[in-house]
DNA sequence: AGCACGCCGACT
DNA sequence: GTCGGCGTGCTC
């Protein structure tokens, strides 16, 4: 007899290790690794699903193994280069493997239970596609006033004539409904029967139609981009690198290079950092290969998601485009992985389950035999690191592909600013830089790296700063709506004009948002319109469709926003860029905020002169002198990086080191800080045992910069390690230690973190 | 996680 | 004398 071992779909890190089980005679056929099936667990032998990873051979004595009571279904649901992605994650970010296999199904193949008529649990996969509806008044009586329809609604029935009153203004989503009363379907139903309302399926989040499509022949490839081609071919090495300008081409080259891959009757995937800011991108990739392809994001409808994942399952479809998420797709001969603007910080998943979207895509690309390609003007350190160093293969496009040079760029002192008596936001270079593009009825874009009107809020009396009632974090103003916000937990109060701690009636409000400035660009420039777009102002379905489409046609003169605007956009208008605060991104605490400063403004410097005029740029500092700005002035990536990786090395940081982050958030912060300081024992033992002197790459337990978010106390032990597998281990054993249970803190890993705080 | 077992206190 | 609190330990 067999012996299958298999994970528990249990999401528990103590139940995140095989268990073995029997496999009963007449199954013998349909447990193979990825099935699942159906297996008593613990005391009461309760029903559960488990996801076989392995058969072996029984040993001598199995007499204490239960047996597998059923499969769910007869083939299995992961392959093994899918199963070892599970392993892979599991070892390297601490994700829990169910976790992993979960995300690789969508939603409405994850298992079901119900019982049958005679009472016994049925295991079943959920084909139905879980739509979401929009309710609406229904249409019989045109001319009927609200009025009217409620006087035939029971006076008593309250429910139903909120929903009502509601739904007159306009149609409202289930969802939305449900999350507002409670049992509000059956209601919802009854006034549906009554003739009151009718519902409606709902396609959600789905990008606009492109229209009919042309589909485009490849244009002819610079030189440049032809070289690329040819060496990425002969090229040795699994993972290669294209540092090309802004504008430069690349994304030709990828085309190009899926070209190659299809043909060899491959698949392909092509990732870009963020759907919804990369319309251009996609109806690119669509027009070019005339046939149907997958785009993948976490916001589709698990509908939508189904069919994709059965046509990619099936090889039916060989083109996936999307966000990380479509890292976890059923592959069949993966052929190539692009990951565009390779730097961007949403490849790295910091929910569950963990990853980051290079490491984890190489993996992939090595269980599949298939290669992949990093492009970005910016690249992560990390990544030139290792093209410098001849282990990716590593390609240039150094120039643009319209001829024009790079935009000439000018470094504003804001010290000298102030103290020539110019206290406001724009400096006088800027400010007469716009006047001139506005004369010739050009574009310009502004980035301000921070949203809201008033940034805070205090007392000059007592110098009292209003605060969230849930986080140690200021409020800040936001004028559209009138009140303060807080930018961490989203908790909303009034505008307070007395101090709540003297009493004074001289309260502050100060520091400049993206809503304020649009308010004073309007008055420096009444004759321009100024289009913002931050989370704030593009929070609806389709707004940043609509503002990039608005500001092609020109419907707009100034774009100005948050990191937004930094993204690949392509106006070709567009040839002025101003930087408001360099500083905000540079004095961020962490090591990266050089890299992540020359990242911006090199990104959004890019957005300049992309058509037929030459475009400028102008950097607002108070430290003209640090190297992330000069070097992002003279579009030199790199002498940044030379600078960069000297400092990096000094430092033991990444790419010289790993970082671990493990953090502690619990309701005491008492407990928390004791929690984090036994867990930093425990593990400082644990390693010891490997190597007593890695003890001190762990340092000690430290308060977050933020203690207090959402009421939780959050505490951390950050490792800075070169032995990356001795603490891996450590932690792992730690994890699922006997003390560590005991635990009330929500205790997590974060390797290579996005942020560190 | 989810459940059984077990060892204490406060009830009929 | 018993019911039920939750701390402790285990799940093939």
């Amino acid at each position: 007899m067999k012996i299958a071992q298999v994970y528990i779909n249990q999401l528990n890190i103590h139940l995140d290790r095989l268990f073995d089980y029997l496999v009963p005679k007449h199954l013998e056929s349909q447990v193979i690794p990825g099935s699942r099936v159906v297996v008593p667990f613990g005391f009461g032998n309760k029903s559960i699903d488990a996801l076989v990873w392995d058969l072996k051979s029984p040993p001598s004595d199995s007499s204490k193994l239960k047996s597998i009571l059923g499969v769910v279904e007869h083939f299995p649901v992961l392959d093994h280069q899918q199963l070892k992605t599970c392993r892979f994650l599991q070892q390297v970010h601490h994700s829990l493997f169910m976790d992993v296999a979960n995300a690789f199904y969508p939603g409405p193949i994850q298992i079901r239970k119900h019982k049958d008529s005679n009472g016994v649990l049925r295991y079943y996969v959920g084909q139905k596609d879980r739509e979401s509806w929009l309710w609406k008044i229904s249409q019989r009586n045109p001319n009927q006033t609200l009025e009217q329809l409620l006087s035939t609604v029971r006076s008593n029935a309250t429910v139903q004539r909120e929903i009502l009153t509601l739904l007159w203004e306009s149609p409202i989503e289930e969802a939305v409904l449900t999350a507002r009363f409670r049992g509000v379907k059956k209601t919802l139903e009854s006034l549906r029967s009554a003739g009151f309302l009718e519902k409606h399926r709902m396609k959600s989040m789905e990008l606009e139609d492109p229209g009919p499509l042309e589909v485009q022949g490849a244009p002819r490839l610079t030189e440049a981009q032809q070289q690329i081609l040819e060496d990425f071919e002969k090229g040795f090495q699994q993972t290669h690198l294209i540092h090309g300008v802004t504008g430069s081409g690349k994304t030709e080259v990828y085309l190009h290079m899926m070209e190659a891959a299809l043909k060899k009757d491959k698949t392909c995937l092509y990732l870009v950092p963020e759907i919804s800011l990369t319309p251009q991108t996609i109806h690119r990739v669509k027009a070019r290969f005339g046939q149907e392809i997958a785009v993948i994001h976490s916001r589709i409808s698990d509908g939508e998601r189904l069919e994709q994942y059965k046509k990619i399952a099936t090889k039916e479809i060989r083109i996936i485009v999307g966000a990380r998420s479509a890292i976890l797709s059923p592959f069949q001969d993966l052929g190539l992985i692009v990951i565009d603007e390779e730097h961007e910080n949403t490849y790295k998943s910091s929910n569950r389950p963990r990853f980051d979207t290079v490491s984890l895509a190489q993996e992939i690309a090595r269980l599949h035999g298939a290669k992949v390609v990093l492009g970005s003007a910016t690249p992560s350190i990390g990544t030139y690191y290792l093209a410098k160093n001849g282990q990716y293969g590593f390609h240039r496009l150094p120039d643009r592909m319209n001829g024009q040079d790079m935009p000439a760029s000018l470094v504003v002192d804001m010290r000298v600013e102030l103290q020539s008596g110019n206290r406001s936001f724009l400096s006088r270079t800027l400010y007469a830089s716009m006047r001139e593009a506005l004369k010739r009825k050009e574009q310009i874009i502004l980035f301000l790296n921070k949203r809201g009107y008033f940034s805070y809020v205090f007392c000059r009396d007592c110098g009292y700063v209003v605060k969230c009632k849930q986080c140690d974090v200021t409020m800040t103003y936001h004028g559209e709506d009138n009140r303060l916000e807080c930018h961490y937990c989203k908790a909303t109060a009034p505008v307070q004009h007395q101090c709540p701690a003297c009493g004074s009636r001289k309260m502050k409000y100060s520091g400049t948002g993206t809503e304020r400035m649009q308010n004073m660009l309007q008055k420096y420039f009444p004759h321009a319109t100024v289009l913002r777009m931050d989370t704030d102002s593009m929070k609806k379905k389709d707004a940043i469709a609509d503002a990039v489409e608005d500001f092609t046609l020109g419907k707009a003169d100034i774009l100005l926003g948050t990191q937004m605007v930094t993204k690949g956009f392509d106006f070709e208008n567009v040839t002025l860029v101003g930087v408001l605060l360099a500083d905000l991104t540079l004095n961020f605490p962490d090591y990266r905020s050089s890299e992540r400063t020359f990242q911006l403004i090199t990104q959004v410097a890019g957005r300049a002169g992309r058509g037929n005029k030459k475009g400028n740029v102008v950097i607002q500092t108070y430290e003209p002198d640090h190297y992330a700005i000069t070097h992002a002035q003279q579009h030199d990536y790199e002498g940044f990086y030379e600078k960069e990786v000297a400092y990096r090395k000094m430092n033991r940081y990444p790419p010289f080191s790993t970082l671990m982050y493990i953090g502690f958030s619990g309701n005491d912060e008492k407990e928390v800080a004791k929690e984090c300081s036994e867990y930093h024992r425990l593990l400082s033992a644990e390693v010891t045992k490997t190597d007593p002197s890695l003890v001190f790459e762990a340092y000690p337990p430290s308060k977050s910069n933020i203690v207090r978010v959402n009421n939780k106390y959050r505490y951390y032990i950050l490792i800075k390690t070169e032995h990356v597998d001795a603490f891996q281990e450590a932690i792992h054993h730690v994890q699922r230690s006997k003390e560590t249970k005991q635990f009330k803190s929500t205790i997590f890993v974060d390797v290579n973190p996005n942020f560190i705080f």
